[in-house]
DNA sequence: AAGCTCAGTGTAAGCGCTTACATAAAGTAT
DNA sequence: ATACTTTATGTAAGCGCTTACACTGAGCTT
């Protein structure tokens, strides 16, 4: 057993050619006469051969590989926007590295040093909020970074991605607009996510716009799950005077609103009003069906696929660019 | 600019000590004396140094990595399971790395290559079905692998999952113990996917078991998506005579059947009953909750990180092991 | 025909680490 | 005090690739 893996040189032997022809073979076909390339691939197949990827990236300072960061793998939130992601990389011959962090500021730091190390080209960050030192480290390391679900045309790196503050900001409104004036907020944890608190600025911005206080808000932080949402909603409820409007910072935690409103029998949107955000394909199955906000997950990340491979081989120092949301009307809001 | 990445030789100079004991201070420092240590780990912190993981690959032979391939990160069918696996990995100190194969088996080998050429420790794959060569490969590469999600004590490589045929089977008994008669099934793509065929066979069991004839069986096919059970709902419906029970191949099929019946204005469990698989989280939010057979992946994400970590590190031969899966009996069968 | 260019190939120097082995110094047993 | 361990560190040989540079010979130019 333990028969040994065979390597260039033994495709070089194998071949009677030099083990550069044998590498050129195999990077630049086009550098090799035909006679040649036949000879070698010959001997790749009958040994088997597959190149050492660790060899190679230390030789060639380059790993072709892109590392992505998500806070969460658990939900379908970023699974779209990372799936084009990873096929627009595929198809110029990129490798996606993914790894999530469970929203936690110390693992993410752990794994951008970790996908550093492993060669990673260039990264894919999600929201701005970390150490600014990171940033520092990347630069140094001449990783290039781009972030993408939210935008800051100023940011220490380029993004791609959308205004949550705008977008929350329109589906408030469009709650007030429809005469809701004692509004309540499930909001996501707001300490190291800027998503979370520029969508529950947004709210606040579009209450003191319309005339509504801001300060009558009643506001729940809590993680983005199902059943977080649903222990929120009840809280909520709890209040007096009860909310007639609960703007949720993503669908699943207004799903979990949906379930508790079920079980306290308050009923939506007759009682309350509930709206989302992401526009998760959950939303337009739960019954009522959710008013969110759309957001082009696949768009995203095709763009931010073509401006980090653009960053990593030098031809783009970085453009960021905003993409478009929109809110979807659906039955839960009324 | 491009300032260089400090290297081990930069820290050694630093800290007046050789490559050798800075290697050690990093990997094994219980070998160093103290006062060596506090000198090298001082030079690491001034310097920002981080290890480069290809030359340390190339070095040891060794990774650290587990490679795990799995059919698609879309929705959350692999997310728990692999969330854990990931966890005990990282606890003793693994990184893992995920690919998705689009349910697409030239997709997976050709990640099962890029995975190994990155020097993946050991692989986890889902379900046996695949080229036999593969295993071949793997051999010859001395790349242990462990399979998921499916179980076969006899199978070329051990694997920790649950019996995807009793389970349906149980799952189908259920149904005609409820007087049911008239099945059909709306099943994922059997061709490579060894899973699917295996539910679809306990179906039929069930009915051969129970005296009704499997060959009145209407089946379709279609892949693991909502949009897809939708569609496959509808035409079974437009079939005479109309089955009273549909069993899904998994949730997502259910609930795309769901939404269907709605449209079709078809009362689900009033006029037709609905089983699913996987016990996802949609199961119990839609209307009516989902009648579904759970299946641990917790602990059998848990468990194949442990069994693969023992292969890796020789200490195991590889052991299969089979986990119960548990009917959920629910309000969409009646 | 001499001098070019240039395509195709070979030579060999690293890339940044780990680790077997050598060495030195200190501790222990006799 | 001698010989033998043990412990801490250093030396240097790779690991399997890529690539700058050198080389060769064929085809051009003049």
């Amino acid at each position: 057993m333990n028969e040994p893996v065979p390597t260039l040189d033994d495709v070089a032997k194998m071949a009677g050619v030099s083990t550069a022809t044998v590498s050129r073979c195999l990077n630049e076909p086009g550098k090799v006469i035909e006679t040649t390339r036949d000879k070698v691939m010959k001997a790749v197949d009958a040994l088997g051969y597959t190149p050492n990827f660790a060899a190679r990236v230390m030789a060639a300072k380059r790993s072709y590989t892109i590392g992505a960061i998500v806070p969460t793998l658990d939900n379908a939130i970023f699974a779209k926007g990372l799936q084009a992601f990873q096929e627009a990389l595929h198809a110029r011959g990129y490798t996606l590295l993914v790894s999530s962090s469970a929203y936690k500021p110390e693992i993410e730091k752990e794994q951008i040093r970790t996908l550093v190390a492993r060669g990673a080209d260039g990264l894919l960050l999600i929201g701005y909020e970390r150490e600014g030192q990171l940033y520092d480290y990347l630069a140094r390391q001449n990783v290039p970074a781009l972030v993408a679900w939210a935008f800051d045309a100023d940011g220490p790196v380029p993004s791609i991605g959308f205004d949550n503050h705008a977008a929350m900001r329109a589906v408030t409104q469009a709650a007030i607009d429809r005469g809701h004036r004692r509004i309540a907020m499930i909001s996501g944890v707001c300490e190291g996510n800027d998503r979370a608190q520029k969508r529950l600025d947004g709210v606040k911005t579009a209450m003191a716009e319309k005339g509504v206080s801001p300060d009558a808000l009643a506001v729940i932080e809590t993680a983005y799950t199902i059943e977080a949402g649903e222990a929120a909603f009840a809280r909520l409820m709890a209040r007096t005077p009860r909310a007639t409007a609960v703007i949720c910072g993503n669908d699943l935690l207004a799903v979990g609103a949906l379930q508790s409103a079920k079980t306290l029998g308050i009923d939506v949107p007759g009682d309350v009003s509930l709206t989302g955000f992401d526009d998760m394909e959950l939303a337009r199955i739960v019954q009522p069906t959710l008013t969110t906000v759309s957001v082009p997950h696949r768009e995203m990340g095709q763009a931010a696929a073509d401006e980090l491979m653009a960053m990593v081989e030098g031809t783009s120092p970085g453009r960021s660019r905003l993409l478009e949301t929109e809110i979807v009307l659906r039955a839960s809001l009324r």
